[in-house]
DNA sequence: TGTACATCAGTGAACGCGCGTTCACTGATGTAC
DNA sequence: TGTACATCAGTGAACGCGCGTTCACTGATGTAC
């Protein structure tokens, strides 16, 4: 795997070449005139194309540009969480799942129009076809293999009050994707962990949270070990629901 | 209050009536073209205006249109949380924290492109002017009153480990917007509630929970009690952070 | 109550602009023999 | 190694469309005396 790697031929890896610049220029795009006003025009005149027509050798179309750029940004999102991961990865689930959440973070900060992309509002018109869904699933995925250690550690359903039997045929499809052998309280933690990790970027990334910390860094870190340890996925025991009044 | 009051002369209710009217043909528009779609020609056409030009009598611009859904948009949803805690306001505390929650829920999925307006990425180029904040934090001020509450029956940080000093310091502007006789630990509490709130309705409403749950609304419910009594809002004790391994 | 004037609502043409996509084309790069 | 042909990249004109905003204007509604 060299740097100069795909393409055989000198076609190839110019065609190659281009199509990663153009994507690279929407990207620019993007910020500045926000999905709905990426122009096909503004884009080969970015890359040096004289005509907005020679765009169409490498994308049929503006959705097929915009598909590669939703599944690029889920993919981005999920190799920043991976390498993340990969540092502390013999450490505690704890340090992992914060590194994690840090990872995808910092992504989310620095690529803002990127992450609105995809959690952000959807853009009218446009379907996403299927290919996002494998990509879109990355971090998912490697929060479903830190329950599985979690389970593996002997962490399981019975430190918690077990969801109610009307919950799970509720959520009857999440638990149908996650493995078989995760003990649902565990899914379910998981997900709503999730829940709250798009939660704390969706209010940050989109301006709802300016002005509101002094370091939102370690207030955000703070929050992720919390609701972490909250949700009793730190191997704390969590009460059973009750109010007292 | 009748429901012809505003505007004396018959020629000011017309004029409040036609602004009601341009609000809700631009609310219609943004359901099919987005907010960056939005057309002044054509919502002139939906009011039976001949001439676009003729909405300058009405709004300063486009950008004004787009602040007037925008504060009514925060107002609507103020309003669905307030008439939804109304009715359990003598309750418990959970009770009225899962009202708020059903409340804006319901109107964020009746309305999901004016949620979008509110929580979704950021319309490029466009800047909200101050008036917008005030509505805003209706939702926030009805969870104050929430905690204040729950202060007043005796819950105070005495159950939780409070928050080391330096997340106290790191989020000093958020404890700065609460009511000084909060506890800090309460106000983290409610800001995580909240967050979890935003986090749970923009993956359901930007579509990223479809097919996830057989009954959404159910499992709705369990999350938001769950979270509410993670985070030690419903009378229970939380564990203070810390791993096992 | 009646008149003169000011205010306001709405019109329609115009300005200057940008858009995605199609199509027939030129010239360069690659392939088969 | 050299030639004939196919494939591909990029061009530029054209189609048909829509945009926000301005401006001078007409006619209706309201106000002051």
């Amino acid at each position: 795997m060299t740097t100069t790697s795909p393409g055989r031929t000198p076609r190839e890896r110019a065609r190659a070449e281009l199509t990663r610049e153009i994507k690279d220029a929407a990207r620019r795009q993007l910020a500045h005139h926000g999905a709905a006003g990426l122009s096909m025009r503004a884009i080969a005149n970015d890359v040096g194309l004289l005509s907005a027509s020679a765009l169409y050798r490498y994308f049929p179309g503006r959705d097929a540009l915009l598909t590669a750029l939703i599944v690029d940004g889920y993919a981005a999102m999920g190799e920043a969480a991976e390498a993340a991961e990969a540092l502390v990865h013999t450490k505690t689930v704890m340090a992992r799942w914060l590194a994690i959440c840090h990872g995808v973070r910092a992504w989310s900060l620095a690529n803002p129009h990127e992450y609105g992309l995809i959690f952000g509002s959807p853009i009218p018109g446009y379907v996403a076809p299927g290919d996002t869904v494998a990509s879109a699933a990355r971090v998912p995925v490697l929060l479903t293999a830190l329950l599985e250690d979690l389970a593996a550690i002997g962490f399981d359903a019975r430190n918690h009050g077990a969801p109610p039997a009307a919950v799970r045929r509720a959520m009857r499809p999440v638990l149908a994707l996650a493995p078989s052998d995760l003990p649902s309280d565990l899914v379910i933690a998981g997900f709503m962990a999730w829940t709250y990790l798009v939660g704390a970027l969706s209010l940050e990334v989109f301006g709802h949270r300016d002005a509101m910390h002094d370091d939102a860094t370690a207030y955000f870190d703070y929050e992720m070990r919390r609701i972490a340890t909250n949700l009793g996925l730190a191997g704390q025991p969590v009460p059973t629901p009750n109010t007292r009044r």
